[in-house]
DNA sequence: TACGATTGTGTGCGCTGCATACATCGGAAG
DNA sequence: CTTCCGATGTATGCAGCGCACACAATCGTA
């Protein structure tokens, strides 16, 4: 009763959660994620998301989990082709670490916070971008054993994300840091290297 | 004075709590690791340290300085004379690696934690890293032009040991991570990539 | 010997994750 | 249509955290 949208029970509080956690990520940019602001956020009771995830370490691995996503998204957007050449990696890579430096926050929820390792949600998001590796690797270098390739590609990008998230590198304009992320693979994969 | 060892001051209390940290980390492998608990650990009320370090990012970033020179010895003496080949290469990013994952709560302080981004002191050991990945490149490949293949390699290194931090790879036997080290880096650079 | 800077202590505030007990609601069984 | 029970949200409380502040002990120096 009452109104709409003040009943007792809120409906879908674990949707909820998860927008407010990506909301707070978006907005102060802030490594202090915590279930409390989150549930302020939500407009609900402190301990409400208990209901919802056994503990903080579930609630960010879900959050992680749609980061995953996003990020194997925000990859095939940035070459829908599949890729050929050095620079067609290149653009990948490029994505990848814009992904990291547009949304910090997220991106260390993803791979610099403690989680829940039995998440099967969080588990199926990484496989996805493990498979979309290989199958770009697979495109790219058609001869070669695509494992050992799949796994460095993975690592260089991931590496040149956390670098320069990390202050290592100047990011004081985007185009500086895609310059560096190009020369880096450019480095590696010379142009006769593809198929 | 009563006894020595019982003073009200302390003699040394700054390297009291470097050391307190250091063994925390080593112990629970936790990634908490608390300003409060390195003051019990030292022996000292729970608000001494901040005579010595302005927050817990400076302690943090002190903390990590000392793991930076640490990696760099390590990495050194992994392979004292200066590397020529690809297996040369993948030596020492094995080393990176196994640094890793012996002791990944330093790790995580090193590379995953909020720091004091105007510490000097982590400045400087970080350059330390730096300028000896360029030395190993230009050593390495002679002929070309060390600023990105020393930024190439330093992120091959960094997210191979990052995604078997994280558990994206299997990290049951330390011969496996070694092995698969190894094919990433012969991935990439082939026997006749270096001089 | 007196004194001021340095270094450690004690107390307190608001925040956190989380365990526990309680309140409210919605839907299925009778 | 009523009843009741499981699902969902609330209230309270605890220990730990970072940190600000006022106070005490000590050391070096004049």
């Amino acid at each position: 009763m009452s109104h709409p949208g003040t009943s007792y029970h809120h409906g879908d509080l674990r949707a909820a959660c998860l927008r407010a956690a990506r909301e707070l990520l978006e907005e102060d940019g802030g490594a202090g994620l915590s279930l409390r602001a989150v549930a302020r956020r939500a407009g609900v009771s402190p301990t409400a998301p208990y209901r919802h995830f056994a503990d903080r370490d579930a609630l960010i691995s879900a959050v992680a989990a749609e980061g995953y996503r996003d990020l194997t998204e925000h990859l095939a957007a940035a070459h829908p082709a599949p890729p050929r050449t050095p620079d067609d990696l290149a653009d990948i890579a490029v994505a990848y670490v814009r992904f990291a430096l547009d949304r910090p926050a997220m991106f260390k929820v993803m791979f610099a916070e403690p989680c829940d390792p039995s998440s099967e949600e969080r588990a199926a998001a990484i496989a996805a971008i493990s498979a979309y590796l290989h199958a770009l690797v697979r495109g790219a270098f058609p001869g070669r054993d695509p494992e050992p390739l799949a796994t460095a590609v993975w690592a260089l990008v991931h590496g040149l994300a956390f670098l320069h998230l990390d202050g290592k590198f100047d990011t004081s304009t985007p185009e500086q840091a895609a310059d560096r992320v190009r020369s880096a693979v450019h480095a590696l994969f010379p142009a006769g290297a593809t198929a």
